[in-house]
DNA sequence: TTTCTGTGCGTACATTTGACGCAATACTAC
DNA sequence: GTAGTATTGCGTCAAATGTACGCACAGAAA
């Protein structure tokens, strides 16, 4: 099957199985090596890079849907995963549209049918639910779907051009997490089961882009009461271990919950 | 033209103009006489009340769609308004479904047709962005729609059962709006033109549900930098004159700017 | 004049935040 | 053992912020 078939095919199966006109978009953020990364996929044949996305069943829930997307791109189930905005401006896809990047993939035939002939393309535009998910990069196995052949981890600031709306929507969701921090321990899904109490306060410096202070962080932590304290880590050479720590799933669900604002 | 061929036409419409699977839903906040209050409408030749909602244009924009429908539906324009989720549970239409209420409506035939017939609306349900806004209570004309009879405000505290996910919808906003009110200075567009400070005041401590201090509501609200005072008001008998105050709406939209979390 | 109500300070206290000192704790190398 | 190194868990202090409240004064009416 060749690469029109292939999209054809997708096409098909999207007009019958997937509400129109409705997508979902995810900003998937790992954490490495004390780099925030997030996971990009490439489209077939092109270097043109892109988000991973997804679409809802016709009798799926949103929130299903986003976390099946996840899943198919991650191999991860259950994560922290969270709505941050809705795009739906006309621009979204004419920027760079499907239409030129169709036709830059030397699939013009393609690109004349789906954008100018009387399908139910035509003058479409997709509004587009934006999702964030903070998963555990070690647990990651980055699968590409079909219209992409690979699909890999970018750090945060060294993201390419993207297609679409992309990087905006990178912004967006950077932002929107800064500030969840701000409020919330978030963490839980980024790092492994145990970590140390430097590996954790490196994410949050990470994340929020500037240092703090590790007393100061070790007070706060301990004060949200979501840590629990595992044995010393073997560690290299010349040192005292660190403690591990581990996230109390209970009491972290609770605060979520208590303080959580946009999931009523 | 009976409300049948009303629906019929409605549908009709949306069909060829609107994108399909998407709407949106408004959560239009107002204030008056110390009452925070929300613009309902009733369904055509019913006791039901629900949400004014809207539709997004092939053309169009989703936010200049839901500044459409909010013109529409208050006659105001330019407006604070600002999407706050997305709601697609399959359960959205489901719990109180169109089809039961239009059963209720004796409009059993048009049900059948809607969702048992082998038409585009089998198995449909919408993906809705919910936005909130915040008018001017003086300056508004409730507009009802085609589909509905009646279009007034509620206070907040006395919204009935409404359809749909509607009250999850205003509970929601509800909660943005206060989070949102801690930020920044919000009010601009809920008061009119000019105010007195215990009318700003009494706005806040409405939305916050609490009561504030006068002298340091005072003192933060001059510290903003944001309130130009006015001339005195001639009021009622026996007691000082209260200033006027008039939001300086460059100096608010710089606050806006530099603090909004989600508009990026 | 007195009696209202609104206005614009100032003051006092508790809480939170950020910066930083320091001693105790392990562990390795010697 | 001792020296060296990194982690850990306090404590302190000043600045900033939030909150409660006292008070003198400004105008307008009785």
């Amino acid at each position: 099957m060749n690469f029109s078939e292939v999209v054809q095919q997708w096409i098909d199966d999207y007009l019958v199985n997937f509400l129109p006109s409705v997508s979902l978009d995810l900003v998937i953020f790992g954490f490495h090596e004390g780099q925030l990364k997030v996971l990009l996929l490439r489209f077939n044949e092109s270097e043109d890079w892109l988000l991973p996305g997804g679409r809802v069943g016709n009798r799926e829930n949103l929130d299903d849907a986003a976390d099946r997307s996840l899943r198919e791109r991650t191999g991860l189930d259950r994560l922290f995963l969270q709505q941050f905005h809705t795009f739906g401006n006309l621009n979204r896809l004419t920027y760079f549209s499907w239409h030129e990047t169709l036709s830059r993939l030397g699939m013009k035939e393609m690109a004349v049918r789906l954008l100018e002939g009387d399908s139910a393309l035509k003058n479409h535009r997709d509004v587009s639910v934006g999702f964030y998910a903070l998963v555990d990069y070690t647990q990651v196995s980055p699968t590409p779907d079909l219209l992409t052949d690979e699909c890999r981890w970018w750090d945060i600031d060294q993201v390419p051009q993207l297609l679409f709306d992309h990087n905006a929507m990178i912004r967006m969701a950077l932002k929107t997490l800064r500030r969840q921090l701000s409020y919330q321990p978030i963490g839980y899904n980024l790092l492994p089961d145990s970590f140390t109490m430097s590996e954790l306060q490196s994410l949050y410096e990470t994340i929020l882009g500037r240092s703090l202070d590790r007393r100061n962080f070790y007070k706060q932590l301990m004060n949200y009461n979501v840590l629990d304290r595992l044995d010393k880590r073997p560690t290299i050479p010349s040192s005292k271990a660190p403690y591990l720590y581990r996230f109390n799933k209970e009491r972290y669900e609770q605060l979520l919950d208590s303080e959580d604002f946009w999931i009523g």
